[in-house]
DNA sequence: TAATAAATGTAGAATGATTCTAAAAACAAA
DNA sequence: TTTGTTTTTAGAATCATTCTACATTTATTA
């Protein structure tokens, strides 16, 4: 756990947001400024592995990082990209029933428009 | 409906794997040796926007596409990114009840190693 | 402590999927 | 036809991510 493995860490855990390795690369470097992206990536990969932190795809958009490795679901804004959980009990067992295998891993993604974004596609005049 | 639009969704059609933009656009350049990248993306993302298929992201490898827009689950095996299909039924109720909102769509991704790549796994001497 | 080895960090180039751009072609409407 | 709209095309541009080669740090052992 190098000082660099540390701030990125930290700067996971340290909100409720699911940030993308830019943002995280951003925000390490308030803390190291001499950090380097390939190190944020090195070791977002790193802390994956250990499963400390969990990678959300992003649909075309940046990955995201959630500091909590423990399966739930997320719920992808279409307008902003911005991630948010929701909880999923007992998928485990459904899952394993609908595909009568072992997996590795799983993701839920439910793509939806945020309450903000409805605010402001309602001030839209483009239309 | 061009005549690029209608080769493209064929393509798709015609058989059960998920392709990806690039093996969409080899298979669609039998058909019309002329035909362009930008073509396939551009109407891959008009037959997604007219839900006559369904873009699978990919998770890091390309994006895969789906014949069927019926919500079903998708097995991604992490060694050779193809893509099988499994059976979800029930799954809208739960997850509305899970985020008590409304969504647009929602991808149930399950990762997994399949049958051909556990066989590969068993030759791999590097280890 | 000095010497060596192993792991990690760094900058920037390279890659690969996808999107953008500007011009040409096809199609539709008047 | 003329005019306008949409689609296609080729290739450049973009963007996230990975790779590479070298530098730095940390750990190990003499």
């Amino acid at each position: 756990m190098t000082k660099q493995r540390a701030v990125i860490l930290e700067v996971i855990r340290s909100d409720m947001c699911h940030h993308t390795a830019e943002e995280i690369f951003t925000l390490a470097k308030e803390q190291l400024p001499g950090i380097s992206r390939a190190t944020v990536y090195n070791n977002l990969k790193a802390l994956e592995s250990a499963q400390l932190i969990r990678r959300i795809t992003g649909d075309g958009l940046s990955d995201r990082y959630d500091n909590s490795y423990i399966p739930h679901g997320h719920l992808l804004c279409e307008e902003c990209g911005k991630v948010r959980d929701f909880d999923l009990k007992d998928f485990d067992a459904l899952i394993s029933d609908a595909i009568g295998s072992d997996f590795n891993s799983y993701e839920l993604k439910v793509r939806y428009c945020c309450e903000e974004c409805k605010k402001m596609a309602s001030f839209d005049t483009t239309a």
